[in-house]
DNA sequence: CTCACGATCCACCGAATGGTGGAGGCGGGA
DNA sequence: TCCCGCCTCCACCATTCGGTGGATCGTGAG
């Protein structure tokens, strides 16, 4: 029989999914939550097997509260299942140690193969989450700014130009044209626009 | 009785729906639909009183659906149910003629309270949402892009110089910068980069 | 009909940007 | 210890961009 935990903020989610595992006879719902830090509560009480938490929640997100288990509960496999499959969301998640990344259009049948799969260990993602990672691994390292280089980003958001930029952060003009040589390099952009428009599809801009 | 039916792209979000209800005597779900199409069809087909209508849908979406059900048939209110308060989504779904906007965090309880004022022709509107509202008649006209404005926002967001986006558009070079400047001036922003990070701040792309 | 608005286009100018190819210093990990 | 990544800075140049002040045309509302 497999534990299984529900983390999810809407309450209509949640009943569905509830609704979904009632079918099956070796899964069993034993606990829910609204959000992270309750989720991993939930997790640790009830001794759960699967976790199958939304990534996107009020208070601590999928990802910190994934994270926190992998520590607090080696045993227990996180199986995201969230709406979103970008880049942005998709990564931080599996390095925070999920198993799974399902998508909410699946299907009730796909879910419960899923929560079976990720309760013997095994992985299981969306198709277009696989294309994500795919895609990540083939150019390693790239994508990944450094602190001075999204703060450069950040005020050439806002608006700034270089000259008032490099003035914000206290150095040269041509500092700042090196940093964005090198953001667009990593972010595959061609201007500062560009540049821009990636860095909040990828979350790293407020 | 009121007849409802639900448009959402997600099986589980359809199956909490339900869910929810069959709790209420008043009120018999008497059919789905997955995407807007299908959902026009089903309203039309089955008499309608209430449709609840997810925003975000592949295909037609549910600001397109909308509309097309005020016309089809005006008889039907259309309730949104989506997990989005942003001003980009709630105001086409307003002007397209919903009667309602909740939020999918709202409890089953509000729900059918929602519904039956709905089919009564009442507005109910999630307290965020009057928020929106109510900012935008303060400023009216400003921080609203025409679609074509748009359109040129999403080019320069995907890197496009302006020469490149008037290929793209099929009209001149000066066209474009005219249109920047209308945007930089309905945005704010001071250069195409900071009007891409508003248009990303509003929602205005993807 | 008239007005307002959106979309299209024009010219001119200074300023900012992007591209290229360097350079040195500094700190952490192999 | 040495190397690599990161941050800093330089010069030069073509291209692009932003600012300004216009203009015409079609459409839909009043």
């Amino acid at each position: 029989m497999i534990r299984l935990v529900i983390v999810d903020d809407h309450p209509i989610v949640r009943g569905g999914l509830r609704d979904t595992f009632a079918d099956a006879e070796d899964i069993i719902v034993v606990g829910e939550a609204a959000d992270g830090a309750e989720g991993i509560e939930r997790a640790k009480q009830l001794a759960a097997d699967v976790v199958l938490m939304d990534l996107r929640m009020p208070g601590m997100d999928g990802v910190a509260a994934t994270a926190a288990l992998r520590e607090q509960a080696p045993g227990t496999r996180v199986l995201i299942l969230t709406t979103f499959d970008s880049e942005s969301d998709v990564l931080p998640a599996i390095e925070a140690g999920a198993i799974g990344y399902l998508l909410k259009d699946a299907l009730p049948d796909e879910l419960t193969r899923a929560v079976r799969a990720a309760a013997r260990g095994e992985s299981v993602l969306a198709p277009t989450v696989t294309q994500h990672l795919m895609g990540q691994v083939r150019r390693p390292g790239a994508g990944t700014l450094t602190d001075r280089e999204k703060q450069v980003l950040q005020l050439v958001a806002n608006g700034n130009s270089n000259r008032e930029a490099a003035k914000a952060l206290f150095i040269g003009e041509a500092s700042i044209k090196t940093h964005l040589q090198h953001i667009y390099d990593k972010l595959g952009a061609r201007d500062r626009a560009s540049a821009v428009a990636e860095g909040y599809r990828r979350r790293l801009l407020t």
